[in-house]
DNA sequence: GATGAATGAGTCTTCATTCAT
DNA sequence: GATGAATGAAGACTCATTCAT
């Protein structure tokens, strides 16, 4: 008990602490002893929670991917995605992402990343996938069923390709509320061709 | 001549390693004592054409711009943009960019890498920014001076983020095709928001 | 504890290496791993107490400044530099550099070495600005205030210019000897020049 | 004969070129392509004139010893050493070697220099024996016999001492002047212990 | 569980030297 | 003779990972 609840806030401390490295210097150049430094334990420690350095970033992912559910929840909070407008149902697609992804800038290193170890890149997928889950689920009942893996791809990546402007240091929250509303009014177009509206 | 001939033949094997390893393992993980090797010469021959391996970088930056440029004017043949129908303006953006990156796939780690060093970052933005440039001049005269820019950084964002996924080894040329089909018809419905049509 | 003292038996070590080799082969052809080699243990080790290469230098010139005060000192043994008659008082000078000298004939690459990078010559500097102002003090009372400074100089450089050929391995302990008498007969000719005597 | 003459002139461009960067950098510092490059030639023909990097130093060596050499003769200008008052005979042995030091800064690597691979050690020492000689014979006739060579190493061994300090770039012409002027009275009073007189 | 010293393969880069032209 | 591209062995240094304490 006690000793799960210390493991847990060490483990989540050793995320923290990686996730800022990324954020500032990026996944490649962000060493375990780094982390362990920032995370304030011993490089030994690190290898008590992580069997290497990978399963941090997969760890990280995987908190990410929750974090993103969770967001996504609360946008809805239980209005179905069948009911709203195709502007609103956009904003609570968006909206959450970019809020997760400006909190945690070292998202970078995981969402958008494409230069990484095979391995690492196939981990990271499920990050894409979790979310494009969860954009498909959301338009599954106002478009053809045939039309709904593809539109959600494109439209995850479409969101996908603006993070790193978003959350570019040197974009100012002006800037990124701007690039945000285009985006939507970009989704909002591609996703009216098939809409069949509300209901 | 001969001299330079040479030179010229041993810098584009050069970049021809790097990028084929780019590929393979993405930046982070490529050596320059792997790029050598590859390129069939030693580790001290590298270094008398690129002074480090961040010059390799750029120069494969540089490159993958002029590459891309001379398609695009392929594409355009001396026809204006301006007097394409949006269906086929978006074409000849979108084709000759899928077919570059399509032909070198380590063109992801200089393209949509968003995990490198900060100097780097600095310069493969020089690609984006000629893409982006391009584009503009393509969309300037059939849409409101003031939405251009935005509009193509937009855009291109829209082709960067697709790109991982249209040139990631798993994907057969069928589904290529279709996702470039979808990533056109989500340009088209996005520039036409704003477009004054041909002419 | 344990940990310090290991800690400093290894630098203690490292640094005996380093001074080992320097006397066979001298600071420039020393490298990094060999110095580790001969202290028993891996590259990577070194550089867990020591920045760089030089900082191994610089470390060394401290050693070797401490270990010639404590000489100085044990020579002087409490007796007041301004009471001794003036052969006295140079056999004080002189002999303890020429134990501590003989005993690491790895000094003549920090002590006379002229041909180092810049920044180490500025650390080798104080390891003769020491020996110097050692000397100063020991002559201040007995000659005028303003040739103090410029005779100390003269004295140290005097010193160190015999020192490469009192510690050259092919040199005896006769002929050492010899040297040592013949340097000091100089130096008490020097000083005879404007010595007040003692008291 | 045109043939020999411009080889003789490449020859003493590279040692100029390999002279001045000693200065600059040291003998340590200083890479064969540096000197190619400096003497305006390329790598391979350095090659044609040198067997290896040793080889130029050694022949600096030698050029250093001969303009010394021609240094002290005209310094005597036949005026036999046996004929002057101590001191005159100090100035004359003094004066051209700082001389020659303050003209090639870059033989401090070469002259004083403790720190090189032992080959190249022996080879300098060969600079040290020809000025050794030249002292020896100086005050050959003014002295005991017995006194002679240990009384010359011990001269040349404070003038080498002094001389780093006076070819250092920090240190002006003035002080140049006070400090060599130390070094001569040092040298007199040593000389003077068993000076017979001139005749 | 925690520590941090230790490891050692691997990275980028340099440079004396050679050799085809 | 000259060139300069090519070599490849080394060198300084890093870092993911292990292990004795």
């Amino acid at each position: 008990m006690r000793r799960q609840a210390r493991g847990e806030r060490r483990i989540s401390e050793i995320l923290d602490a990686a996730l800022s490295l990324f954020a500032e210097v990026g996944y490649a150049a962000t060493s375990t002893n780094a982390i362990a430094a920032r995370a304030g334990i011993s490089p030994g420690s690190l290898y008590q929670f992580f069997a290497n350095r990978e399963a941090i970033a997969e760890a990280l992912a995987v908190r990410l991917v929750e974090e993103t559910r969770v967001a996504h929840e609360a946008a809805f909070a239980g209005r179905a995605a069948a009911t709203l407008p195709l502007d609103e149902l956009v904003d609570r697609l968006v909206d959450p992402l970019v809020d997760v992804v400006a909190r945690h800038p070292g998202a970078k290193s995981l969402f958008g990343n494409t230069d990484m170890p095979p391995q690492l890149v196939e981990r990271t997928r499920a990050l894409h996938r979790a979310v494009t889950d969860r954009v498909a689920e959301a338009i599954r009942s106002r478009r053809p069923a045939a039309d709904v893996d593809p539109a959600a791809t494109v439209v995850v990546q479409m969101m996908v390709g603006m993070m790193p402007l978003l959350v570019a240091p040197e974009v100012g929250a002006g800037e990124r509320a701007a690039l945000t509303g285009e985006l939507k009014r970009a989704l909002v177009a591609y996703l009216a061709l098939d809409d069949r509206g509300p209901r």
